[in-house]
DNA sequence: ACTCGATACATCGGTTCCGATGTATTGTCG
DNA sequence: CGACAATACATCGGAACCGATGTATCGAGT
């Protein structure tokens, strides 16, 4: 685990999308080319937010141009000649430390947090899995209003409008159940 | 009810972001200067998503642009002079157009549905709030698979993986309370 | 022979997003 | 009296996103 070479760090900023996660995080475990990577990502989080592949190919050109994965021209198999992508050492490392210090988006919202949690096995060290989970468990603890009437927080029993109310219901039960798993995976962490 | 202006029409387009949904929204109710409704914004999506002023006021400025909304300035009462917001009815009829036929991304991205739930009582109108339901209902209903082992579905048994589970079991709950919520609304709304 | 769909990659241009920064005023706390 | 937070708006530049479009190959159907 050695320094970050001066590129790697000058691509350490904020609001790095959850799609660069999902690459790192799909290289991490084995190469593949830029078509069956869109597709593994079309399947982890495509039915929300699909992937465009005119977005896809050059944040796979930001990655290669941080240094973070290399290029390989193989001829086609089937058809066009492929790029196959794995990733360098720095990518390597780059993946674990979005995953250890995840950005506070990446906490709060629930598509880029389920993307840390489908590589979060990566990571191969269960008191930094932990502490991300705590953070996730920290954001959901404390309570989340949605409406406010001035400085009030409104609570699902005072909203005449049902589709506010179902805001209110949904986000409890999802939280509940959240909750719950966080709870029971960090006592099995931890223990 | 009349038809949009060339201008307006202009302005139907994809991926039209949910904050301006949540502009049309708010000021659907009653007038804001741009802070009041930086702070509805933060109270209604803020502690998933923040709202940059720098994402605001552009944002703003395109929908006044568009004839949707008109600027009084008024003198400031506690500080600097305020813009006040309100929508023309140009900018009404968009709100409920874009209540009516909402973006696909907008019914499977969570974030965004809340936003559409957050207004569609000023749809005023049953069979098209429950329409709208019915199309969460039904991106719902569809089994979303995560991970795959080649082409065949893994389900929450089958991962070793403890952050993978998770996401398959938190997926599920979330689902299943919505469910219950879409369909008893939807009885209502129907009967 | 022709079309069509899947594989595989790429660019262009427009829109949106957002961190950093700047301006100005008022009220509050020490 | 000075610092500081809150109110209130605005711009700039860069990054990210994405629809449209283009290129090319291969196999299956018709």
């Amino acid at each position: 685990m050695g320094a970050l070479s001066p590129r790697c760090t000058a691509l350490i900023r904020q609001n790095a999308g959850m799609l660069e996660l999902a690459i790192l995080g799909f290289l991490y475990d084995t190469p593949l080319h830029g078509y069956e990577l869109r597709k593994r990502i079309s399947a982890l989080t495509g039915h929300v937010r699909p992937v465009a592949e005119s977005t896809l190919y050059p944040a796979i050109k930001r990655l290669e141009k941080a240094g973070l994965l290399v290029r390989a021209t193989e001829p086609g198999a089937v058809a066009a000649p492929r790029h196959v992508l794995s990733l360098t050492d720095e990518g390597r490392i780059e993946l674990r430390r979005r995953l250890t210090e995840p950005d506070e988006r990446d906490i709060t919202d629930e598509n880029r947090w389920f993307t840390v949690l489908a590589f979060l096995r990566h990571l191969d060290d269960a008191p930094a899995q932990a502490a991300v989970l705590r953070r996730r468990l920290a954001f959901l603890e404390e309570p989340a209003s949605f409406f406010y009437d001035g400085d009030r927080a409104l609570r699902a029993e005072e909203l005449d409008d049902p589709f506010r109310r179902g805001v209110l219901t949904i986000a409890r039960a999802t939280s509940r159940a959240e909750l719950r798993w966080l709870r029971a995976t960090l006592e099995s962490l931890d223990g």
